[in-house]
DNA sequence: ATGAAAGCGCTAACAC
DNA sequence: GTGTTAGCGCTTTCAT
């Protein structure tokens, strides 16, 4: 094989290459690539041709030099503050939640029609929230989407401070100018007591979330406001970690101080799912004896039996909207903080 | 404020940037960062204390067109062929699996130590797998990590043609020279057979999974091949999809045609969670009438009620195995093609 | 041990 | 409408 072929055959085609073949300079190849008007269709069609018969496909590194694009966009899964568990087992846990693949699935939703791809980062610890950091500021993406579990990460505000676009699943703590979404959470917790207090409920409790989320907050306070609408002034709240496992707990305890209990409502499905199994064991029978509402409607919920009547949250329109908020800064980084908030449904099941 | 300032305050620090503060030149920079040695320890420290001072951090995309490396890597999940369902629900379906959630946990477990990140594309659709073999060529990313959900699919294949580093979770169907790691599935089934004998089951059956999916097919082999040497040659087994749904409708049918059942393996947690319903719906007890054991030992095998005796499959560290194995080969694309096997473990708990 | 200089492949002024 | 040219920020010979 003669030096020349060789080279043909092992190095990709560059513009200059497709330029040579088809007769004319790179920059009218450029443009014809980049679906710049000013060219004639001709030749238009002989440089596609050229690119046909090189095989030629851009290169993102050269492109992102000059564009200072990456074309990816981060999706950061953020605060997973692990003080029991060690890091892989706590990774896992988020990377499994039915919530996360939800929220997954929508940013991937999202991008596909732009022909973008997510950049998945952990940062749990001080150390990789730093790299993600790193990563961001070296341009590895062009801004990022931060699901971010513990209330008090420090990485939203960070990331907003160095200029990057961000944008947040969930309203943040502190007020940060950063677009976010999030669900009428409130709202939600009175769907919830409406349907308990109509089914007849006179002693009802509620297993919340974890006590600094703001979601969790929400559903609280909008069930107590609901629930004393219709005459239950107390309600009592046991604080779970949105674990199958925490919920189990909370209901044992629940149980032991209101016996006579007759409807729970749980902060998300996974808690509900785990009081379910602990009212089945205490003889309780569900929804006869006593009613469970979850929230989220998670595969949990249909993963359960009875089947979970839950509050659902549109976690995938709601992912995909929050990336086109994210889009829409990358192109514009001085353009409006925006915040859009989705109105969550009720789904009667079997358990309430 | 002066126009030099603000260029200063808005333009990222360069390579020219830190060497002008540090009185070297671009090289010696370079160098230092690249930790090359023959680099005087004084200057180092100069240099060290000019990029603090200039807050600089090197531009991948400048790095990535001289050396040619990405630094990143794909995680493509592919062949997620629908054909009852619509393109959102069929991603929405494998990004909620549990078992994506550990594979993907170990990825990232095995990307961590080295300063990467996984870029994730679903390439369900023709057009998606041509996206994600473009942007590959693109060098986009310097290697994939494939996981398959159809045996058919095209994938593997075409990424191996382009000359991809690619490395595929679970033995392709047909043989082509690509590492993967896989699980002794026949050996995991015979774990199940031998617990189902023991327990003195005589009339067992199992649910399983895609018949053109290979570990399925092992997985049915398997278990056929040791319930034969208890003495029980034939096992009926009715297909079904790996999901929860799938594994209900199985085993209505097995229930209709064996009332006599005694014992069930199916071929994943999610269906042997779908089969448990069933029983209960049927009024057998678990695991006195009906003995079920399922496979993967996801989430889905503590979050049922009885707790799920099952197959423990170690995705995590068969993903992070996997991982290796494609930086291996991103370091070395001449390097040997590797596959390595990993041993199942019984997970006994409540339902066998 | 350090510096000078040549690109990597591309886009975007700018000139024609 | 098309070509010429000047970089983008970095690594890497090659001199020194």
């Amino acid at each position: 094989m003669s030096d020349a072929l060789r080279t043909a055959v092992s190095r990709p085609a560059t513009l200059e290459d497709v330029a040579r073949v088809a007769g004319v300079s790179r920059s009218t190849v450029s443009r014809v690539i980049n679906g710049i008007r000013n060219v004639d269709l001709e030749i238009q069609e002989t440089v596609r041709q050229a690119i046909a018969a090189t095989g030629y496909v851009p290169n993102s590194a050269a492109r992102s030099l000059v564009t200072r694009r990456a074309g990816s966009i981060a999706l950061v899964l953020s605060g997973v503050a692990g003080e029991v568990e060690d890091e892989d087992t706590a990774r896992n846990r988020v990377l499994t939640d039915p919530f996360f693949g939800r929220a997954l699935s929508g940013v991937v939703g999202a991008l596909r029609p732009r022909g973008l791809h997510p950049l998945l980062m952990v940062a749990d610890t001080a150390e990789a929230r730093d790299q993600v950091v790193g990563h961001l500021k070296q341009g590895g993406a062009d801004g990022a989407v931060l699901v971010s579990t513990d209330p008090e990460d420090p990485l939203p505000s960070r990331l907003v401070e160095v200029g990057m676009p961000v944008v947040l699943f969930a309203r943040p703590v502190r007020p940060i100018p950063i677009s976010y979404v999030d669900l009428a959470n409130r709202d939600g917790a009175r769907l919830a007591a409406d349907h308990l207090a109509a089914r007849g409920c006179r002693q009802v409790a509620m297993i919340g979330g974890p006590a600094g989320v703001p979601a969790a907050q929400d559903r609280l306070t909008g069930f107590r406001e609901a629930m004393a609408r219709h005459g239950f002034p107390y309600v009592p709240c046991i604080e779970g970690d949105f674990t199958q496992r925490g919920g189990e707990l909370a209901m044992e305890r629940l149980l032991a101080e209101n016996p006579g209990l007759d409807g729970v409502f749980a902060g998300n499905d996974l808690m509900a799912q785990g009081a379910m199994f602990v009212l089945h064991e205490h003889g309780r029978r569900i929804p006869d004896d006593v009613a469970v509402i979850g929230f989220d409607d998670s595969s949990a919920a249909l993963a359960s039996r009875p089947r979970l009547t839950t509050v659902r949250q549109p976690v995938e329109e709601m992912a995909a909207e929050l990336t086109r908020l994210l889009l829409a800064r990358v192109e514009n980084p001085a353009g409006p903080v925006t915040s859009v908030i989705f109105e969550p449904s009720l789904v009667v099941r079997q358990s309430a």
